[in-house]
DNA sequence: CAGTATCCTCGCAGATACTG
DNA sequence: CAGTATCTGCGAGGATACTG
């Protein structure tokens, strides 16, 4: 499919070559909420064995998931998120506040993510500016500004043209 | 397919229900860098006029864009985000902000979202703690902690168990 | 338990042609 | 320009059976 990739500089497009599929953005879901082992991710995504082994296994070559033996000898694996993994937490952080906000219209369930130094639980998370003023979701505006780069203002002028 | 919906309480599983799909990601990606017409999308993506045509029903339909008629009389027509999709924002940051970190190793391009009261834009934009202190983002722990609801709990214990 | 190996099917996505 | 209609294929994903 090879879905834009016209823009190799693209972060995004080339987040989402990496985890741009239903299932792997719901594997991660479930890593983040705890799971570790395979036999837990098929039985709680109802996944069949098949996909979930070849998602586990790009997810472990893309560097986001390693995989660990849990001491039975081959009997038993971890999938444990590595550090680039759990940086996926401010994504699915956004994911879920935009699903309260807009799908349940209430704060609900976190994630269970904790510093490892300080020991204490990385919640609540908001998303913010770099000055730490929230961001008036609902009075946004689309349109270039300081921070355009060249190749979006010709884009944004083309979009504006018959 | 119905991914994980097993579970009706999960922001992310809700949200990716509507999202999750690889084009529409794409599609609104393409909306934060400035595009709102049909051909636009259909030219950058390289996406055929079918799939274009149900995802952005679809994403019409969820609330996300709103169709306008943009004054030539139903020869032209826009997809614009609404609050709901404007939103969304936080999303598209964090996987950016990903994608610089652990594909490219660098920060790069801003998308093009301004606040329509004070007319500055939105960026940078980063995730934060709710008091404002970044979140350590290479030292993170997956455990239950004082946050933890009772059916997390009772996961990661079935999680440990043998 | 954690996979691999097959088989099979359904529907996603592309291509093309047509319409208001 | 912004779609709909139709056809087609191919590959993702499920089911089942087997293995170390």
């Amino acid at each position: 499919m090879h879905r834009g990739y016209d823009d190799p500089h693209c972060a995004i497009a080339r987040s989402l070559e990496i985890l741009g599929d239903g299932w792997t953005l719901m594997i991660l879901r479930e890593a983040f909420l705890g799971t570790r082992r395979f036999a837990d991710f098929e039985r709680h995504l109802r996944i069949s064995k098949n996909v979930l082994s070849k998602r586990l296994a790009h997810l472990v070559d893309e560097g986001v998931f390693t995989k660990v033996d849990a001491g039975q000898f081959g009997a038993r694996y971890e999938y444990r998120l590595t550090s680039k993994g759990k940086d996926l937490l401010t994504v699915f952080t956004a994911l879920r506040q935009w699903g309260d906000r807009w799908v349940f219209g209430e704060e609900r369930e976190p994630m269970l993510v904790h510093d490892r130094q300080t020991g204490s639980p990385i919640l609540p998370v908001r998303i913010r500016r770099a000055d730490g003023t929230p961001i008036p979701s609902r009075d946004l505006e689309l349109r270039p500004g300081p921070g355009a780069s060249d190749a979006q203002l010709e884009r944004w002028h083309a979009s504006q043209d018959d």
